[in-house]
Formats: C-alpha cells, structure tokens, sequence
DNA sequence: GTTTATGCAAATTCTTTGCAATACT
DNA sequence: AGTATTGCAAAGAATTTGCATAAAC
C-alpha cells in the first residue's frame, strides 16, 4: 500500500510533517497542483519557502513530475507507482477550461508516433484542454 | 507569400519595428521561443516591457501560440499560416534535451484519441523529449 | 551527536501596470 | 489629427539563496 510515509521512506527521504502533507494532498486529489495551491491548503502550517524546496526535492527524486499547463503556472503531479516496472514516461493530462483542474487520464495510452527521421523520442506528455465531466 | 508585414496587416494591427522584428524571428529560427531569446536576440533594441506586450498582442491575435515546456519557462511559435482553413488545434513540439531547442513537428499527426466517459476535448498538445537530428 | 530540513529575511527573476512621449495610419 | 504603441519607472508575482534554529536519524 502507498503512504505518505512509504514514499519517503523508499526514497530515503527523512520524515517530516510538511513532506508528509504535501504527499498526502496529493493522494487525497486526484490533480495536478501548483505552489500555490498547496500553500493555500497548508495554510500557515509551512512556510512558503519550505514548499518550494519540497517540491523540488520531490521533483529531483522522480516522486512528482511537472505537469504541462497552457496558463503558465507549473503544476505537479504524483508519479504513479502503480507501474512502477519502468517508469513509464508517458504522461497523459486533462485541462478543463472551465474549473480549471489538470487530472491525470493514467487509462489513456498514447499511440506509437512516428517522428521525423532523426528525431529520438524519451519521454512524452500529452496535454488535452477542453471540459470535463464535472463542468460539462 | 508569408512576410512580418502580411502576418501583421492581415491581423488588422499597426506596423512597427518590434513587431516586425519579433515576427522574423519566429520565421528565421524555426523553434519555439522564450521572451528571454527574444530579449537577448534583440538586445537593446526594444524594451524588455515591449516585448511583453508584443507577445501578449500576438497571443490574442493566434499569431502566435503558447509551446508547453518542461523547464518551467513560457515559450511561444508562430501559429502555421498555411493550414490556416480552420486552425487545426493541435500541436505536436519536440524538445531536445541536449540543446534545449523547441521545434514544431507541424508533419507529425496525432492519431485519434479516446477520452474516459463526459470529457470533451477542445484542444490537444504533445510535448516530446528526446534528441534532434542536430545533437543525435 | 551529526546531518538534514525549516523559517525568516532578503535577493533575483518574471511579468504586469500607469503614464507621458512617440510613432503609426 | 487621432489613436495605438513604446519606454521608463515602479509595482506585484514567482522562485531562489543564506544563515541560524530546530528537528530527524
């Protein structure tokens, strides 16, 4: 089962109640979530700058990853561990334009693409904008 | 033929030296760029807040678009004026990791995708990672 | 006890806004 | 001439850095 605490402890992370609730927010929705949503929901409880640094500590150690945005904002997203075999690079991402909230679609895979001779593919993410079932 | 000068008339908007210079560079180098490459390509030429707003104006025009980027930063591409029929909503970018260049791959087509039950798409962009022809 | 994370202050970078001067049509 | 754009100054976000204190192992 994956916990908070699990996460951390696999990543040879020390334990700490901002990481932990910062992982936790992430479980709890199923979004994408920027700096500032996390500072608004952690109110007070951590500093500003404590969230930042977390955030990229949990980016170095591949426990999120940023999340595509038209608006420009970086938002981030849990790696899934389900699938964890190979880390599966490949990030499908929904954009609603009316809530505005960015959920990983994980039940879509992406096709093979082809590229242009010359071109060596790692790592895709795809971003679809449009409404979703809450707002549509 | 597509010239700085037909893009901005046919847009309706004022011609002047920075937007004319901007546009050709979108056209010389055919890859995504930041405000910062605008900035330090013109250097001294036109006020960093000008290019701002540039940007802004091309944006609301769909001269230009908005390219999603890994890295955080906000980079923009000429919008393709020759498929312009119906301004097809689909943007397929690959970015190189070793150079960090940003290239529209307008040959590369996105197959159909299958959206879970109540999304509806309006607009989709793949954002590819891997390694140019250059840098390969 | 040693190492690492946090909080606070402050520095940087990124982007927007207001307003007078300038350039475009 | 009339309107839109530019440059400059300044304000406001977003993000990073330094350092002493506090917490984790």
């Amino acid at each position: 089962m994956v916990t908070p605490r699990s996460i951390l402890k696999s990543h040879k992370l020390r334990i700490t109640d901002c990481r932990l609730d910062i992982i936790q927010e992430f479980l709890d929705r199923q979004v994408a979530l920027a700096h500032s949503d996390l500072e608004e929901k952690l109110q007070n409880q951590f500093d500003r700058v404590t969230i930042y640094r977390t955030l990229n500590t949990f980016l170095e150690q591949d426990i999120i990853h940023k999340v595509l945005d038209d608006s420009g904002a970086t938002k981030y997203a849990l790696c899934s561990f389900e699938d964890d075999h190979e880390h599966d690079h490949e990030h499908v991402h929904f954009k609603c334009e009316i809530c505005g909230e960015t959920t990983c679609l994980d039940e879509v895979h992406l096709p093979p693409i082809k590229l242009p001779q010359g071109y060596k593919k790692r790592d895709m993410s795809l971003l679809v904008l449009g409404t979703c079932p809450k707002c549509g």
